[in-house]
DNA sequence: CGATCGTTTGAGTTTGATCAAATGTGGTGG
DNA sequence: CCACCACATTTGATCAAACTCAAACGATCG
């Protein structure tokens, strides 16, 4: 479970407790738990295969930094990423259930990644509900966020699907205080863009000169800067209820269109 | 809980045992224990909304006769289906542990629905440890459902979603001994498909033709007819692994390309 | 017998894909 | 420091998939 690249656990998990915190606050020992349970932590470089599909599990991963994605491969070679991973994010919250793997893991940028071993895992939901009950809410998340974007990819248009995703993004980074929510680190070229949302890299460029364009974002060197927030959010039809994140600095509600608007197929 | 349309509950909970029974045998008591825990079921005509997104959640509830679907609406009138749920399948796996709906469940055929009261299935997780791995897994099967609806949205073509839907119908109606293989129930109008692939109706309807010229379905009076399972099978690059359902009749494996391939966006 | 709803067909338009080439940009090694 | 390579972004031109609008045609139902 350790090799070259393995890592101490100091702070690191501290995105992964200020992420379950949202759910509910947690006691000193609860953090202890959770912080002494993480094992096999090392990094990985940018662009590595964490698990692939059909492997064995052995537990759930959870990036402590950096950032990761669950992707799926047609026999073809078509590529679709089911779920971004950011400090804080569960992998594969059900590595600890089923035998095998359901879809690949591969960072996107250089990453720490550690692991909640199966019997660690078993064990918090027998001892520590609180624990549980905040990991059980955290793969909820997950779900309603694969939802949304099945939505996107089934329903929104280029446009408005890449601003919806900087938007999630955005919120998601600022749960776990990455951003202020103006800049944030973006670390994926337009090709993993582009499969994140169902179009091409050429049509995902173009959409990203239009976002531009418009005043919405910039988008340079893995840096996202969002710069009218407001707007962004009308133009992707955005409503963070799916998010789970409770109602801090709500009031960002929706006022008319923004262009690019469209009604019914 | 119990109104004019309420129904008893005999042996209406066949699918939903037989579909459990896949992932393991189940005692006698157990099977009683789901039968018993079973309330509030009654009928719904055709198209009706069983829950709408925000209602407060009071258990799970399972469809035991006909077909409903999950869906999320759009500001501006856009749906996108987001699920089928066939006798068997929970409509809201989840309506247990959060507190407000998601997405919201209406019924496409006129269907008999019951519900586990949040206290039933926290009872049953808590004495029934196969029955309760039995739900875990279904949910299990349920996320990884929809994993596979967002890479066919994301990546395939109008001719391979279309077959691979009805790939993934069949096969999991077969599981709860709904159909033989060839023919099978489904009500839905060219609309609704259109929801649930994200295409547009007339797209749909021309793309139902294509599969119908080529031989491998017919689809008639909401009943579908699988003309050429080997062959509808390559032309959706179908693979039954995510269904999660065990290896019997496999072996149904790909040779070649059926025409209409694509190679990299 | 209209009225309604779903399917089908046609024509024209838009969105997004494909192919190809040009233009950065960041290393690496000489 | 520069030449070179690999890789990502950008641009242009062309083409195909899928959407929209509109109308016709069948069912089914009160």
């Amino acid at each position: 479970m350790s090799d070259g690249s393995e890592v101490g656990n100091g702070t690191v998990a501290d995105a992964l407790i200020r992420k379950l915190e949202h759910h509910g606050r947690l006691s000193e020992e609860e953090r202890a738990t959770i912080t002494g349970a993480l094992c096999g932590v090392r990094r990985h470089r940018a662009r590595d295969d964490v698990i692939r599909e059909g492997d064995p599990t052995t537990g759930a991963h959870v990036v402590l930094e950096g950032f990761a994605c669950r992707y799926k491969l047609l026999d073809d070679g078509r590529r679709q990423i089911v779920a971004y991973a950011g400090p804080g994010d569960f992998c594969d919250p059900r590595g600890f259930v089923l035998e095998r793997m359901d879809y690949s893991i591969a960072t996107l940028a250089p990453s720490v990644i550690g692991e909640l071993p199966r019997e660690a895992v078993i064990g918090i939901t027998e001892r520590h509900p609180r624990l549980s009950r905040a990991l059980w809410w955290a793969t909820l998340v997950d779900e309603s966020i694969t939802r949304e974007w099945l939505v996107g990819v089934g329903q929104r248009t280029a446009y408005e699907r890449l601003a919806h995703l900087f938007c999630e993004l955005c919120e998601r980074l600022k749960a776990v205080g990455l951003t202020d929510g103006s800049r944030f680190a973006l670390p994926v070229t337009q090709m993993e863009l582009a499969d994140t949302v169902g179009l091409s890299a050429v049509h995902v460029n173009r959409t990203l000169q239009d976002l531009r364009r418009d005043g919405l974002i910039s988008l340079l060197g893995g840096e996202l800067e969002i710069l009218d927030w407001e707007r962004l959010c009308r133009a992707a039809l955005f409503d963070r209820a799916y998010l789970h994140l409770g109602d801090r600095d709500k009031g960002e509600a929706a006022t008319g269109g923004v262009g690019h608007e469209r009604t019914r197929r």
